[in-house]
DNA sequence: CATGAATGAGACTTCATTCAT
DNA sequence: AATGAATGAAGTCTCATTCAT
């Protein structure tokens, strides 16, 4: 048998995609950047992915399943306040590393070919609302809390604020604003708190602090 | 004779730029494209700008500067409640029509020969936030609350709120996710009477309600 | 005003491709071996024509054009019998000067987008037919013969005879097979002699025989 | 171990490239194509045939050698008379159905590396015209006619019927043009019969009449 | 021998910018 | 100043052929 398509290779380009996209956009990275970067020649980015919006659309689509997994797995046994404070604390500072694939979703993804729905965004982001959105629902109900929110405008509030700190983010890192993440993350708790009455920090324990996030960058 | 460097025309292009750039991004739009777009020939383009980058550097220039000073003025004589009603519920709605301006700035501004610093955007920045600031610091005083923000956590919450909004109205508008431009607003709303502890919606007469946003797409 | 497009270019680039597709192929032949040919940059081959298919579009069609019209005129104010020779003497051996462009109409031209019908070969046939069959039914008249050919045998008869024609001289030009085109030519008027019991050679002036077309070559 | 270098296969591959050669051109059929027109790995295709080159020599080389072998076997205990009906009833409706393949002989063959010489075109076409030659001498000699054509002018006519019946029945195929093969073949028989005053479709058994080649399309 | 990944030359095409007119 | 043809670098992608497995 001849060789086998090397899954280094291919995770090389996809890798090298996610930052170059990011970083340049897609229509400001070339091919011959990929190779450059990569280290393999022109040719072979074609042996792993068909043309470029497929690179594309493939490291939107892995980046986004290890995303969503990495998320729901790290809720599923959680009780909601803990998963409040992961997602808070753990998550989004992880999250954060990733935060030039989202920008890549968020602010190339419609352009290529076949738009969003070639992405199926809307799908995603319903999946991350329901997950999210169970979240909230459990701990507002053990609060005895009543949230009149319509799933729309909750969901609006969801894109607003997983948005905003992700642009916030990047913008913080490529300008020098007066603010980084961790004032976005400690915002973004503060929030959560007043919302549900609770206090986030305290549910956690102390191995990994906004301090290390911080420190990410 | 009459007119050197015909305003008209540069104004032409500027607004071509606006447009194209923002829809198709900077590397998606070619010089034709925007002589196409304006009815000049090439050559026209570079009589009025020296590139394409000094161009998209003056798209967001005047955008910016457009931008601004319509806040500040129409700030200027309000009280800091009605100032504040203003901006949810006249300003935001308003920018939201040049949504895709802002996106330029946020996606492709550093992408710029010499990046955000070319353009200037942390002092830009600052400037609205001092804006917004004042405002909101007059707000507070006259309300009795002390807020303990320190100015970071302050930049930080004005930025996730307003590029979260922008983003996800963008998004809204080219998939379809379920929510619209008028759920971001009445959230933004709802978070500001719910942190300040005052109606937003009854400070402003009725000429022009949140239909108007709803109904602007 | 800037530059005009320069017809002479546009006509060297026209004539180029017709050798080289005639020569090459239309896949074999690249826009670099156009440019070279033709000593102008590759750019400027866009410059006159927006791809290589309207490229070869343009040389059919332009090629046909001529073909076509010299064709009319020339018969215009001929006896059907002069006109008759004038195609065996005079017009073939002008038209096998271009033996490669019928080749490129033949062998290429459906390959296009678009097939033969972006080419409008049926169209053009159907012209060409009407044109000689005029002339045909005209001698046969005048003769007192009577032709039963239906019509789709006689266009059957000329497509065999003209593009055997062709192709037999393109072939007896690239390689040697003991046959020139005056034995073509030669063969023609015979053909032409027997069926209508007439002279065709006599009714010539002798300014241009067959030694002439066939030291073309 | 039972096989090596599997016959099956070479015919296979030169099958496909036959197919694809003649209806996509030489350099419109890639090695892939080939490989996914026959199933087998790229690889094997370098296995049967040194390269690219090599493999439409051997299309053009057993086509032309099947083609030659076949007529002759057919005429080898044949009258003249028989011999000319069977050619024309019998033979070029065949024929006919690789039509493309002389196409790919005549259009393609003299690009190979080589040109015609390496193909050994004049050759086979002495060969035919022997053949050919032969068969109308010993006709014409039977029925006291006396044709002063020399050899030259008999090949030019050799040619002109044959590439001239191949060409537009190509044509015919890929175009709609108002007549198809049998009008082609009906053309040539009458041609035929003019010129020896000898009505062949007598001479031939009811089996396989000229339907048959009408129903071939 | 069989396989198909690897490779890099080269194909078509676009485009920012210049500059003759 | 106005125009748009001219240009060549660079982009995306294909492909014949080789060669590790």
């Amino acid at each position: 048998m001849a060789r086998e398509k090397d899954e280094g290779k291919r995770q090389a380009i996809l890798g090298a995609a996610k930052r170059l996209f990011a970083a340049q956009g897609f229509n400001g990275t070339s091919i011959s950047d990929l190779a450059r970067e990569t280290g393999l020649p022109v040719g072979s980015i074609y042996t792993y992915f068909e043309n470029k919006d497929a690179l594309a659309r493939a490291v939107i689509e892995e980046g986004w399943e290890l995303f969503f997994s990495t998320l729901s797995s790290a809720l599923a046994a959680e009780s909601p306040e803990r998963g409040l404070s992961l997602i808070v604390r753990r998550f989004l500072p992880e999250l954060f590393r990733d935060v030039d694939l989202i920008a890549l979703i968020v602010s190339e993804g419609w352009r290529l070919n076949g738009g969003y729905e070639s992405v199926g965004l809307a799908q995603k982001l319903d999946r991350l609302a329901a997950l999210v959105g169970r979240l909230v629902t459990a701990l507002a109900a053990e609060r005895g809390l009543r949230f009149d929110f319509p799933p729309r405008r909750a969901m609006a509030a969801l894109s607003l604020y997983f948005l905003g700190a992700l642009d916030s983010i990047r913008l913080s890192r490529s300008a020098s604003l007066g603010f980084s993440e961790v004032d976005i993350l400690d915002f973004i708790e503060l929030s959560i708190e007043s919302a549900f009455g609770l206090p986030l920090r305290l549910s956690l324990p102390a191995e990994d602090g906004p301090q290390a996030s911080a420190a990410a960058r």
